[in-house]
DNA sequence: TCCTAGCGCTTTTTT
DNA sequence: AGCGCTAGGA
């Protein structure tokens, strides 16, 4: 990055059996244009060195967790340029995820300096099939502006075609046929060439035609969907070979990260690239394909060399990351996979602390164990960010989100809500979009009554049907309507304003900043009014998140430039900085690493999911130790597994089992810890472990709660697991309904305590007399609710306003003073 | 046109 | 349980 670091001389040029020929004058010149790396081969092992250096002919890096993946691909870009072997525009490297492609641009340019910044053909494989898309858009029939869809305008569109075709939408989902169509175009299969007997599976056998439909309708609208980026270019280059050659030319050298993750268009559009030159450099590990449900290939990786003979494969099998016990139980799952290339990771680090594995009843005391271990990790001058929690399902989250609240850990939640598919931003990109391409309907479509302003479906129906008819797009077709009485004048007057403002804003495009601009259109629109008036709890996030986008376009010159950014790019702009833990799932955790890793929920069913299993079999087993692998390998010093005996799913409660992956875990790195309260989990029946009273498993639950309640006044110090909320006497007698039901099974402790649970608070309230000794304005704890603020007091009852729950009536007793 | 009660669905997630 | 969507009523 900084030129004032100059670099020192190039080494000689490599001397090994792929010694370039001699450099001509020109070639010369190019290397001393070039910035110099400086011993930038020196810190590399002789595996990645090696990797850095075979840049003739295929290559397989297969790089395990941790071995320098992304160095090795980095540096090997700095020795193309530095060697002079390509221009940075001669090399092609495509990641999956616009991160991804950042991160090595900023590495890459580190490398070499300012040369790196000038790599054109560095980005996602959508990226890049853009970009060539746009280049020889007519070809494929569409024109060189053509707008990519995002995932909601699909579903809008497939809505529409599906409703065109005369069938029912609500037998037949949009979203499922989309998933179809997203597998097909995965497949790289076009409309014509999708095996008549898969696309039967949809409407009676009409998917196919739905398919022909919709893509005939995309190409009307000028548009995209992010499959037709890497599928078009198929196309293109099929049909259209001196296209195609000029790009074989241009690309003397590829490289692909994360190959085990591309499906059968991306194999395919890389073979037809690299068919003329072979310098194809794939870097990817098998033992971390995790993303088969969405169409990637692990197959793609496993049939490397088949597919392109004479392939050098690679192995990097140095781990850099974790100790030794953590590394040797990752392993030890893995090897139990039988489709894979087969790698071993070890490690010149100490063998540290072994991996634990603790049981706990439930899955709210598996959250408080770990929300306990984290506060000791705390006050033991670890730093919260590096702890992660990985969950397989996001669902996971919420018990634990509650527990952190309840301790005030500070955490964030890693790959929520994007930043650009939340609604707000949708909404005010779908405005942007209408405003800077009248063509685009379905952004049109999308905030036409957004705020509401009388245009409702009647409304859309008929803008729908005129522009239909006329064959223009609904702006043009509301241009008309609102000259002519085929409307209510209601919505026509409304009409008119809003064409009027659309108008207004148009003219103001080539004369004010765009971000002004945005802001503008939020403004006069009534948007940002829209949820300025609107009270709940996240309005301001929405609006400050709107606020947000609008500064964001700084960044780019112009309101084009920023919409074709905005459709490739789904990355949230994390804020940074803080000290806190991070809770992720397990997909999005791969490429992380953390000292600390806890790992929730390694139960069968939940972990791996039963899903996968009916719908993939021993592959979808695979994948999900697979990914119990990836989390693993996440942690850098300690390893933290977890499974409790009863969870939630669904909103019931089920008794679990723990997964076979944690018997899968070689015996001598694994450490199995103490319960808390000691009780044993595994090996319990399903019944022994859920009776609370001995046979009261089909005791109706009022009595069950008398007798709860009775004990938790009796025993203090218990372990109290509800939230002491009032509800209603009604809906007390609707909740207990035995196991699998929605009542909560009841742990058998060693001292023959029962932990009182979803305690009734009318009973629990007959029963204690105590004044409260809370006062008014009091700043209290809640184990669930968290801080508040006591708003009024009844006896033991307390009215309050918790800073994150709101205004709740609780019992005294679930409460504690706070400062 | 807007509000709300009820229904059904529910893994993982990028572009 | 919780969310989003839809239908049906005000």
């Amino acid at each position: 990055m900084n030129p004032a670091q100059a670099l020192p001389a190039l080494p000689a040029a490599p001397d090994d059996d792929h010694a370039p020929p001699p450099l001509s004058i020109s070639e010369r010149a190019r290397v001393a244009a070039a910035p110099r790396a400086s011993d930038y081969l020196a810190g590399l092992n002789p595996e990645q060195r090696q990797a850095v250096e075979a840049t003739e002919g295929p290559v397989l890096v297969l790089a395990g967790a941790g071995t320098g993946k992304t160095r090795v691909l980095t540096t090997r870009i700095a020795h193309l340029i530095a060697t002079g072997k390509a221009w940075p525009s001669g090399i092609l490297a495509v990641t999956f995820t616009n991160k991804a492609a950042r991160e090595m641009k900023e590495r890459v340019s580190h490398l070499v300096g300012a040369a790196g910044e000038g790599m054109p053909w560095l980005g996602t494989f959508h990226a890049i099939g853009t970009k060539v898309l746009r280049r020889h858009a007519e070809l494929v029939g569409l024109r060189s502006d053509f707008t990519i869809l995002g995932m909601d305008d699909q579903i809008r569109l497939l809505k529409q075609v599906i409703a065109a075709e005369g069938i029912d939408e609500k037998r037949w989902p949009a979203r499922q046929l989309a998933s179809f169509i997203d597998g097909w175009k995965n497949r790289g299969l076009q409309p014509k060439e999708v095996p008549a007997g898969e696309a039967a599976a949809f409407a009676n056998g009409r998917g196919l035609a739905l398919y022909g439909a919709y893509q005939a309708r995309l190409k009307t609208l000028n548009a995209t969907d992010f499959g037709d980026l890497l599928l078009e270019c198929l196309r293109l280059w099929r049909d259209n070979p001196d296209v195609l050659e000029s790009y074989q030319q241009r690309f003397r050298y590829m490289l692909v990260d994360e190959y085990q993750d591309t499906n059968v268009a991306q194999y395919l559009w890389l073979r037809l690239l690299a068919q003329a030159r072979k310098n194809l450099c794939c870097v990817g590990d098998d033992d971390q394909s995790i993303y088969g449900w969405r169409g990637a290939e692990v197959d793609n990786i496993l049939r490397f060399e088949h597919d392109f003979p004479g392939a050098t494969v690679i192995r990097l099998e140095r781990n850099y990351r974790s100790t030794g016990h953590i590394l040797a139980a990752a392993s030890g799952i893995i090897a139990k996979n039988k489709d894979r290339l087969g790698k071993t990771l070890r490690t010149e680090d100490e063998a540290g602390e072994k991996v634990t594995v603790s049981g706990a009843w439930d899955s709210e005391e598996e959250a408080r164990q770990i929300g306990e271990e984290i506060e000791a990790l705390h006050a033991n001058k670890e730093r919260l960010s590096d702890v992660a929690v990985l969950v397989r399902i996001s669902a996971q989250m919420r018990e634990i989100e509650d527990r952190f609240v309840t301790l005030g850990l500070p955490y964030r939640v890693i790959g929520g809500p994007r930043f650009y598919e939340r609604a707000e931003i949708r909404d005010a990109l779908a405005y942007l979009r209408a405003t800077a391409q009248p063509a685009d309907d379905l952004a049109f479509e999308r905030i036409v009554n957004l705020p509401k302003r009388g245009l409702g479906e009647a409304a859309v129906q008929c803008i729908h049907a005129h522009a239909r008819r006329a064959r223009v797009s609904m702006m043009q077709a509301a241009r008309y309507l609102v000259e002519t009485d085929e409307m209510k004048p209601a919505p026509r007057r409304s009409l008119r304003d809003l064409m009027a403002s659309f108008d207004r804003w148009r003219a103001m495009m080539d004369r004010t900043a765009h971000n002004e601009l945005a802001a503008t259109i939020l403004e006069e629109s009534g948007y940002t009014d829209m949820w300025q008036k609107e009270k709940s709890a996240d309005a301001a996030g929405r609006l400050e998140n709107l606020k947000e986008l609008v500064r964001s376009m700084e960044e780019f010159p112009d309101l084009a430039s920023f919409l074709e950014h905005i459709a490739l790019v789904m990355d949230a702009n994390e804020t940074e900085g803080q000290d806190r833990v991070s809770l992720m799932t397990l997909h999005a955790a791969k490429g992380l690493e953390f000292d600390t890793v806890f790992l929730p929920g390694w139960e069968e069913g939940l972990f791996p999911s039963q899903r996968a299993l009916d719908e993939n079999g021993r592959a979808g087993l695979e994948e999900e130790r697979r990914l119990a692998h990836v989390g693993l390998t996440r942690a850098k010093r300690r390893a933290k597994i977890y499974f409790a005996s009863n969870r939630r799913i669904h909103g019931m409660w089920n008794s679990t089992i723990p997964s076979r992956f944690v018997d899968e875990l070689p015996e001598e790195h694994v450490e199995v810890t103490e319960a808390p309260a000691a009780y044993s989990v595994r090996g319990a029946s399903r019944f022994e472990t859920m009776t609370p009273f001995g046979s009261s498993y089909q005791t109706p639950g009022w009595q069950r709660a008398q007798a709860r309640a009775a004990e938790a006044s009796a025993d203090p110090d218990s372990d109290i697991r509800g939230s002491g909320e009032f509800s209603e006497p009604g809906a007390f007698f609707n909740q207990g309904r035995g196991f699998g039901s929605g009542a909560r099974p009841q742990r058998r402790s060693p001292g023959g305590r029962t932990g009182p649970q979803m305690i009734e608070g009318e009973i629990l309230a007959k029963s204690t007399g105590a004044p409260s000794a809370y006062a008014l304005g009091g700043r209290v704890l809640h184990l669930k609710f968290g801080p508040g603020t006591v708003a009024a007091i009844d006896g033991n009852k307390l009215t309050v306003d918790f800073d994150k729950a709101g205004r709740k009536m609780v019992l005294d007793s679930f409460v504690e003073a706070a400062s």
